[in-house]
DNA sequence: GGCAGATGCGCAAACGTTCGCGCAACATAG
DNA sequence: CTATGTTGCGCGAACGTTTGCGCATCTGCC
């Protein structure tokens, strides 16, 4: 017969005579049951509140919680249940601060609801399938990707696992729901804004290919003032990016003044940043000469050197709907992939030339 | 003789008359172990190249773990050997985009070194107690820290548990190591550049309390410039925002001639930014009636419209040390605290009214 | 006094790894 | 041909939860 040194060791009925206090552990769910004198099952469900077991003993038990401080492994609990609490994120590039608003927001968000999010991925490069595992190997619950890229390899292994996928500020793909800002309204509200104030020759600083919002904004903006008579916009590709915006208002700024365009449409905000920058070096006046647009809605776009009209993205009821439509999927993963478009806000400000009001 | 349907499902000796094909499951160590026909354990160790397997076994149950899309949950190896692989990341605010860069680089840098980032918190505002269980809960290995407050509750956690944390652009605290730059050496080669150049009277916007970067770049560059026989800087509290920067210029242009400073140096790219736009707007020029420069080495400091000296925070190299040090802290936590700086580079460009080269 | 149904809880089997031992089989030395 | 190592691998417990059953005890009813 052997004696046991570590008491800890041996939680299942074991003798007591044993104990240099070695490095006191961690309280689990064993510990509290022999406080309480209970069974770990019944720690277990007292701590969720399951109404099987008494108030009474619920309530001793999260006393006791209380008292040893006792915070559950989730691993354990990943283990048993199969679920991590763990929401997979897939974010976009740091040149477009657009992302980093997405991202803490969603941060912020998560939190409270029990949900922390695991980064598998951020930037513009390509994913790694090594990255991707992640997903497997942390059993994540969920995934939300933000990406303007195809994150095709993430989502054919949640589509093959049953992880379900919510694009936040994308079309949503095989398998996968999505929230975005409603582009095409949001664009044609930019377009109708500058017809009003007589503007009919127009440019879309739009992007390349793949970015499915990009393509709404401009489609958005296109049909708008198409329909109202105007020819369709000169087309520049500013790549998303600042310095694209940039080199793009030069372009424009070279064009023969018949051929220039009254108003610039941006279809985001960091490229309305970089058409701006551009027309000042040149001596563009804006929103005398030019008018400028942009969409998103970026905390910048306010600043007094800008000062851009935008349509802002409502970033906190998106990422709020995003995680309640995960949180659905999580309960309940026979729930049909789901597309919701919420409506952002047209902020007017002096690069439009328009009187400034808010309108919805 | 029972024949098996599923063999995943009932690994250990079961019968097999219930199966409708229930989903087939993940691989595991056990569905490899009977497929090679070895025990777990084996195949646990062969996985991770033990040398105590024969390099044939070893071989053979690579293959198979390639065949059979083996991925290891890491839910069960957290419980059992008290290793998540995940590091937990506390980072500041949004609206200094040296956060985003920070955390781009150390989402980069980690996933090849098999760690993953969980996101404990995020922004300026404090952390709630709920989400620092978070770091409990997931055992995580580690804790990097970028934040310019102090997350003090986070800290106690780590310390309380033995989890290494390391601050990055943070000073160390108790129970912590630390990675920052050269923030005296930086801020003094500013101030000589502008020095060269004849300027003798200078403003800092600067940061309030908190921060420990802040100070030592204010410190580094007052000390330079005192001892060159200059009069002590003007000081202005830019609050490490961009807002806070334009503010600031908007104070500097109203001062009287006689006192106006000949150079600003402010602490953060970001309030430079907000500098310079402000000085544009009271139609102060650059670097012609006063010089600008700031710190960090933002990707828009690089924007022909700020095109402003700075000093480029050696970012990469930052991240690096950083989860070496936790790296090594994980493997060995007797390890003591380390503080290491490394020196940034100076980046000469338009607004410091230099002759512009790259210098170490 | 016997029975039906609540009510409140316990038992024990998972979940997939890791790791300390220990045990064969084979080789080498004495 | 017995001691003594190696080499290569298996046993089984442990990690902390969850969860499907099932079993007492109690209450109320006929």
């Amino acid at each position: 017969m052997q004696t046991r040194v570590h008491s800890e060791l041996c939680y299942r009925g074991c003798m007591d005579e044993l104990p240099p206090p070695p490095a006191a552990r961690r309280a689990t769910i064993i510990t509290l049951s022999r406080e309480a004198g209970v069974a770990p099952s019944t720690v277990s469900r007292a701590l969720k509140g399951d109404t099987r077991i008494s108030p009474e003993t619920r309530a001793r038990i999260g006393q006791l919680a209380k008292q040893l401080g006792y915070t559950p492994h989730a691993s354990a609990r990943t283990l048993s249940s199969g679920r991590s609490g763990l929401i997979g994120v897939v974010i976009g590039s740091s040149a477009n601060p657009f992302y980093t608003e997405l991202l803490h927001e969603a941060v912020r968000q998560a939190a409270p609801l029990g949900m922390r999010l695991l980064i598998i991925h951020a930037g513009s490069g390509p994913i790694e399938n090594s990255t991707a595992d992640a997903l497997l190997q942390y059993q994540v619950d969920g995934c939300l990707m933000t990406s303007v890229e195809l994150p095709s390899h993430v989502s054919a292994i949640c589509a093959a696992n049953g992880v379900p996928v919510v694009m936040v500020n994308r079309v949503a793909r095989l398998n996968s729901s999505a929230v975005t800002c409603d582009n095409l309204f949001g664009a044609a509200q930019l377009a109708r804004l500058l017809l009003e104030q007589g503007r009919r020759r127009f440019a879309v600083v739009r992007t390349s290919a793949s970015s499915s919002t990009g393509q709404e904004r401009e489609r958005g903006f296109v049909e708008q003032v198409t329909e109202a008579g105007c020819e369709c916009p000169l087309l520049f590709d500013g790549r998303s990016i600042y310095e694209g915006g940039y080199e793009m208002a030069l372009q424009i700024a070279a064009l023969p003044a018949a051929r220039r365009p009254e108003a610039v449409f941006a279809v985001s905000d960091i490229m309305a940043f970089g058409v701006l920058d551009g027309f000042r070096l040149r001596g563009i006046s804006v929103p005398q000469d030019i008018a400028v647009v942009g969409f998103d809605g970026l905390p910048a776009a306010a600043r007094p050197c800008y000062d851009l009209t935008t349509v802002e993205q409502p970033l906190e009821a998106m990422v709020s709907r995003a995680l309640s439509m995960l949180q659905a999927r999580i309960g309940r993963p026979s729930l049909p992939d789901e597309t919701v478009s919420l409506r952002g806000a047209l902020i007017v400000r002096r690069s439009s030339g328009a009187p400034q009001l808010r309108s919805k």
